[in-house]
DNA sequence: AACTATTCATAAAC
DNA sequence: TGTTTATGAATAGTT
């Protein structure tokens, strides 16, 4: 897209870099607004330059915050930090309270009620903070064995997890030989991976329940990103 | 950029609309990705189309959630704070009752009170899929994009936890660490009148903040908007 | 910061 | 939803 051709790699040269940057930038931002504009999308776009020094783009009718709560609430990011057992518990309490109605509740409503409450609370705070070790926050007041410990469950869980990956792809693949064999070589997958396969790509599908209540939990169904996603998929 | 010029305005016909941010959407995703390995930048991209589906791009090596956490940290917009606040209005309801008593109760107690609970079921049943998922099991049903997307957010979230241990490690055998503290740098703000004018636009520059941890922001300029419990609170 | 020569993105048509 | 193609836009290299 200009004088010549360009390979999409780092740009080594630190003044081409942040030319570049800033043209792109300005490029990209007037995407963002047009996406905005022509289709009625919400677009929330933030850069950080290698310099630290901070873009954003933001459609109108919404802020920064917005977006992210959005987000928050169709990916359900924000549900680690809470403790379902907390949740599981407080509702059982008050179904049992709505079910057994007033007397039953006045009942329930003593001393062991507000014992049951301190001492979740303090489970609370314990599982929070457990959580938190396993998205990666709240590391500083950890020792060094604790962290070793830590790091240690979350590579055993991980290698679950790619294992479950590879088995998954691994059956893939062989259906997609199947369906190669008749049309010929391939090599989309490889461009997908060199260029994407770093990069969380995702599309998830929202439901109708776009509007209610915030913490309200929708499917993140992952889809085909347009991008290597199908390419990787069938690979 | 097509058969012809178009202007910048709501494309009326709904499915004309759809095909456009289809591919526009790529376009843009495409620019973010090469935005990202050209110059090094750290792109959070995030899109709701008109129908609700959302997309992102998010650079590699970082997730969305330390995107915000660094936006939230140079803006200083408190993103993140509204996690707990569910399990905190449960048991403040829940003390409200024992407090006040029956009446309160009964008036609480209806139906909005159950579609609460029904919500907050859900998401309930959510968070412990993800647990679940976090540590490795139930992994059955999740499609190979899933797993990835997983597998990804466990790499960094584990790659958080071994920096820090090989933080604690090397701090441990040196002598003294200078520690570098810095105030925010001062922030300039450029608002592009013409083409962006709905549309907040922002620059804002950034000192430097590489390696301090959760440091103080400098300055919320973001309207804080009441989070989260609003909803609840008034439901 | 401007200026082109090019490549790229995409609107319209299929 | 995918593919093609003519055209307008973005931009790499230059000044």
């Amino acid at each position: 897209m200009g004088r010549g051709k360009i390979k999409i790699e780092r740009i080594e040269n630190s003044t081409n870099r942040q030319v570049t940057y800033s043209k792109r930038r300005s490029g990209i931002m007037k995407k963002a607004h047009e996406l905005t504009v022509l289709c009625e999308a919400e677009v929330s776009l933030i850069m950080f330059s290698s310099t630290g020094k901070l873009s954003e783009f933001i459609s109108p009718k919404i802020t920064t915050k917005q977006m992210f709560d959005k987000y928050q609430q169709v990916t359900g990011t924000n549900l680690w930090n809470s403790h379902y057992e907390v949740i599981d518990y407080l509702i059982c309490r008050l179904r049992e309270i709505d079910r057994f109605g007033v007397d039953e509740f006045v009942l329930i409503n003593s001393q062991r009620m507000q014992e049951n409450l301190n001492k979740l609370e303090g489970t609370n705070r314990k599982i929070r903070r457990e959580i938190r070790h396993r998205i990666g926050e709240d590391l500083n007041d950890l020792s060094i064995d604790q962290l070793r410990s830590l790091e240690q469950e979350m590579e055993n869980s991980l290698r679950t997890v790619r294992e479950r990956k590879y088995h998954l792809i691994g059956s893939k693949t062989e259906t997609y030989r199947k369906k190669e064999g008749r049309l010929g070589g391939s090599y989309s997958m490889t461009i997908a991976e060199e260029d994407y396969q770093q990069s969380a790509f995702h599309q998830l599908n929202e439901g109708s329940h776009a509007y209610s209540f915030r913490l309200q939990p929708s499917q993140p169904n992952l889809q085909d990103g347009g991008y290597g996603l199908h390419d990787l998929r069938l690979a």
